[in-house]
DNA sequence: GCGTCCCCTAAGCGCTTGCTCAGGTTCGCG
DNA sequence: CGCGAACCTGAGCAAGCGCTTAGGGGACGC
């Protein structure tokens, strides 16, 4: 089931979450929520993965739902800051969206099971936290539309429908993380490139 | 919540779920699914909808899940037949890849409560149903990719890796029944036409 | 009128769920 | 050695789950 050096959240991430238990729990919490969902995932498997009692994790955390929230917060930080270091670079805007899709679709391919959870399970947030996060989504938005609106400005690009192009642009980046299989025959950076260049089709003429 | 005419199911689909008491709870198991998924959807809240009590569900269906399973395969054959109907129509490649991308973006959109939990309530198939709904996947896959070779092979469509591109063009109509709401600013139509017109800027050079 | 069939419900069974709580273990620190 | 803090567990509670069962009630043929 792992190729040696992923499985996803191994290298580096998730070193945020302070006490090792908690992250160890945080840890198994992505793995299980992103095969079974949220709503079919029990605190007892989340615990089991963890090593620990079903009652261990409610030292962590308060609920279920909190781990939820803290996945998807973590989680829509780190898109968002990427796609708002390649909107805020320098170079064209040609350069900056492809950078900004390489990026953010090598971040949901290599990450699929965190981002699994961080875009298919908002539903399952209460209000307040949703609230929250959609707040960020609605940023990651901005960004990718700022690179566009850019491109149009300069002449870069030609795109008749902004808002629409953005949207499909993120739409397409963001299903990366439902079909994605680390079986499968792509790599996260051969996923990229070929997206990149998709992207850049559809929002100009022939370069 | 209802804008005169949709909510999605009422006009004519759902007509083969024969006894009607039998397709006022598939409708109902519809509705639920695609608001609070699968496994949050309890057997007492479909009844209820349906205005019965929950035993009446076991007359009509095994179990929950042969429930889910008629409504994806229901909703999977009609998406194939859309494909395959433009795959096989006449016209040129364009023509026929942006009839698809019409009428399937359209689908998504119009039956997007339906669509939700086709394309994303896989997993909660048991595994035969699962095997025999992929087989489907695979067919509108092809459909696609038929149109797109075609394309390659007369000159009209520029596509460097056509199972990557085919794949991309699939994710994103159907990543439209994420996105898509009725409330929003966009029609069904309308999303259907920007988005033919950007898989044709995807696969090839200025027509 | 009577029996048969179909469709439905009230009640509830056995089990699992999210979560709690009293108590035990391990540790650093005096 | 004693003490408190940090962390974890075993046992279990109340609620809700999917699903079953016994039986009611209306429409129909005879």
């Amino acid at each position: 089931m792992s190729t040696a050096e992923e499985t996803d959240g191994e290298n580096t991430p998730w070193s945020e979450v302070t006490p090792e238990a908690a992250r160890r729990l945080l840890v198994a919490a992505v793995e299980a929520f992103a095969e079974r969902g949220y709503h079919a995932t029990t605190t007892r498997d989340i615990a089991g993965r963890a090593g620990m009692s079903p009652a261990a994790l409610y030292i962590h955390y308060k609920t279920k739902e909190e781990l939820l929230h803290r996945i998807s917060r973590i989680g829509h930080d780190r898109a968002l800051l990427l796609l708002e270091t390649a909107a805020d670079g320098d170079g064209t805007a040609a350069e900056r969206l492809a950078g900004a899709v390489r990026a953010f679709v090598r971040w949901h391919a290599e990450r699929h099971t965190t981002a699994r959870v961080v875009q298919y399970e908002l539903e399952a947030l209460s209000e307040e936290h949703r609230a929250e996060i959609v707040e960020l989504r609605r940023k990651s938005d901005a960004a990718v539309r700022r690179i566009i609106s850019e491109g149009v400005r300069t002449g870069e690009f030609d795109v008749p429908d902004v808002p629409g192009t953005t949207l499909a642009v993120l739409s397409l980046c963001i299903d990366v993380a439902r079909w994605f299989n680390a079986q499968g025959s792509r790599t996260p950076d051969e996923v990229g490139t070929l997206y990149a260049d998709l992207v850049l089709r559809m929002v100009g003429p022939r370069k």
